[in-house]
DNA sequence: GCGACAG
DNA sequence: ATCTTGTCGC
């Protein structure tokens, strides 16, 4: 059984976020030739993390397994508290090393400015975006574009990319990239859902 | 206090 | 995230 957080675990977790915050740079924009992709999925207590690295214009190069039981509930904010762990081991199985991270969950665009994708890349001190199907926090502006700014606390802290005919996404930087630097990757995957994630989110699904 | 709320 | 069959539409 995965048991609740006490209320002192949870304001813990929510100072280490905060701390972490801190430690957010935009870095300088990566040239990309390899992307990691992370995911988990989950099956009753057991949760299943993958970690998939694609080469641009060569496809699947590597792909790495980890399975391990829930230690942490989902609990809207503290989505890191529940998959970095795993994540982080699913990655550093991995021999390849990528230029870029694309996380399933939002970075910066969160109410501590650290989510899952942020956390993670200051954790690996890797460049990271985070992509996520939802919206945590914030609003859209000028939601007629195909790619629109996300603002929260009249901040940008990302965009919403909504494709002609298909569902939109949002994506925010996550640790060494700017948002000049998330922007460019959005034009770099053809204003389309990560092919990299898909994999991940296949993956881990199947080995689930 | 109420409602919202990534995966 | 996951539980789940058929069904609507391009
Ligand atoms: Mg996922």
């Amino acid at each position: 059984m995965i048991l609740e957080p006490t209320p002192d675990q949870i304001i813990f977790y929510q100072i280490i976020q905060t701390a972490l915050a801190k430690l957010y740079r935009a870095g300088k924009e990566p040239n990309i030739k390899k992307v990691c992709g992370l995911d988990v999925a989950y099956r009753n207590e057991t949760a299943t993390a993958a970690a998939v690295i694609l080469q641009i214009g060569k496809g699947v190069v590597e792909k790495s397994i980890v399975k391990g039981r829930s230690q942490f509930p989902y609990i809207p904010t503290l989505l890191y508290a529940r998959e970095a762990p795993l994540l982080l081991a699913a990655y550093k199985n991995l021999k390849t090393t990528p230029d870029l991270i694309v996380v399933d969950g939002h970075g910066i665009a969160h109410p501590r400015k650290a989510g899952l994708a942020t956390i993670i890349g200051i954790l690996l001190d890797k460049p990271t975006i985070g992509v996520a199907k939802r919206l945590l926090v914030g609003e859209v502006k000028e939601s007629n574009k195909v790619l629109a700014r996300i603002f929260y606390k009249s901040r940008c802290v990302g965009y919403r990319v909504k494709p002609e005919g298909s569902k939109a996404f949002y994506i925010s930087p996550g640790y060494k990239i700017g948002l000049n630097g998330v922007k460019r990757i959005i034009q770099l995957l053809g204003l389309r859902y990560p092919v990299v994630l898909k994999e991940a989110d296949r993956i881990a699904r199947c080995w689930s």
